[in-house]
DNA sequence: TGACAAATTAACTAAATAGTACATTTTAAG
DNA sequence: CTTAAAATGTACTATTTAGTTAATTTGTCA
């Protein structure tokens, strides 16, 4: 009704900002209830603006899933970045790397748990990302390049396998978040504060570079 | 059920034969299609009956989903009953122990997706289950016995503690299966052949012993 | 200023989905 | 042979949920 146009507020655009806004809130949802299990209707309740946006700027919900993992995605790939690895004797750049990898996925458990989501579902919608690709596999390449100089320096025995070894190190560190609710359930909490985690990350490294140096 | 070709005017009454499949069907696509994904309708059109005999049966969702994961808990009981460490010298009884639970794992898919379903819900429903924390109470036990038998022996060294070794096989045997889509997706099947397959079991083996031995 | 596009609101719809009502058939006990 | 309870079939409903329509407000630029 025009009469009562007066009671409106009124708003300003920001369209950046209601994006980011939607695929912030959006990541901690899938992350928490899964794809099939996120609501639309809670994803913008807790959205500062309205549903209608959410298929304004994300179309549907699918697109809004695959946005949120590429996002996340392209955090670690900055993450990564930061390590230098090349500036350490192999041995030590490899400690840093299983160390880094285990601190990342502690600290960001709505990405491990996106890609969790992901696998439940066959890992359909990361088959079409070029995005997601390109991350993993210059996570690859430079692990390999690592085993190279470890190998050539004599650290190392000659034997090592890059995907190998990154499926080990991957494992641990995902697992340490997405079977924390049912191990906690299980067994207590131990494993899982600050000291714990200690502990956990100290074992998988000996575990590790056991199995790795010469 | 009854093969009908024919028309079927008449049926028998089969309660148990009828509660299985529900519970087998059931089963594959809550570990396909995760607790929020899974369709009562898919579940019951697998079914060789009906949609009324599900809730007739099993009440609810959540119902049925909990009677699948007790289910697929129970058989896991079952299997580590065989194992027998107890007739081996520790060393040899850890090797073993290790290579049943990755074998296991690998073996029953679903079993491990729908505990990785379980915990994306933030573990809820197992924290209801008696018969859940029993199977996996027991198996810490086992393997405290395992290492306490070892260090007395010389052959394990004194500092090992059941939980995070528990943790750390778990983790690998887990991760191999869950993240097992993605895996493939981004770095292809290589690890995934029974010739992969046979390596990281090796792997793990030997990353694990290493850690554990005097 | 005015007009046109982008951003936003509020209310609505069609389809999907868990769950139910009720009738009918089978089984087993007396 | 009856009868009641257990088991099954058929058809339906209420609710949830993804997605839409249409009107309104804000920003931009000539």
């Amino acid at each position: 009704m025009v009469a009562d146009n007066i009671r409106r507020r009124k708003w300003q655009q920001n369209p950046d900002a209601v994006k980011n806004n939607i695929l912030e809130t959006a990541t901690a949802i899938f992350a928490k209830d899964g794809f099939s299990g996120a609501r639309m209707d809670d994803i913008a309740r807790q959205t500062e603006t309205s549903k209608r946006m959410v298929y304004y700027y994300f179309t549907d919900k699918k697109q809004l899933y695959i946005t949120v993992l590429e996002a996340a995605y392209a955090k670690v790939r900055a993450a990564e970045n930061e390590l230098n690895l090349e500036g350490y004797p192999a041995g030590e750049a490899l400690i840093r790397l299983i160390g880094f990898t285990f601190d990342y996925h502690r600290n960001h458990p709505d990405f491990v748990r996106l890609i969790q989501i992901e696998n439940i579902h066959q890992a359909r919608h990361l088959a079409t990302s070029d995005i997601i690709s390109a991350v993993n596999l210059s996570a690859i390449a430079a692990l390999e390049r690592l085993i190279k100089r470890g190998s050539e320096a004599g650290e190392f025995h000659s034997n090592n396998d890059a995907l190998e070894l990154h499926w080990l190190i991957t494992s641990s560190c995902v697992f340490n978040i997405t079977n924390r609710a049912s191990f906690q359930q299980l067994y207590g909490a131990n494993l899982f504060t600050d000291d714990g985690q200690d502990r956990l990350k100290k074992l998988i490294i000996s575990s590790i570079m056991q199995t790795v140096l010469a």
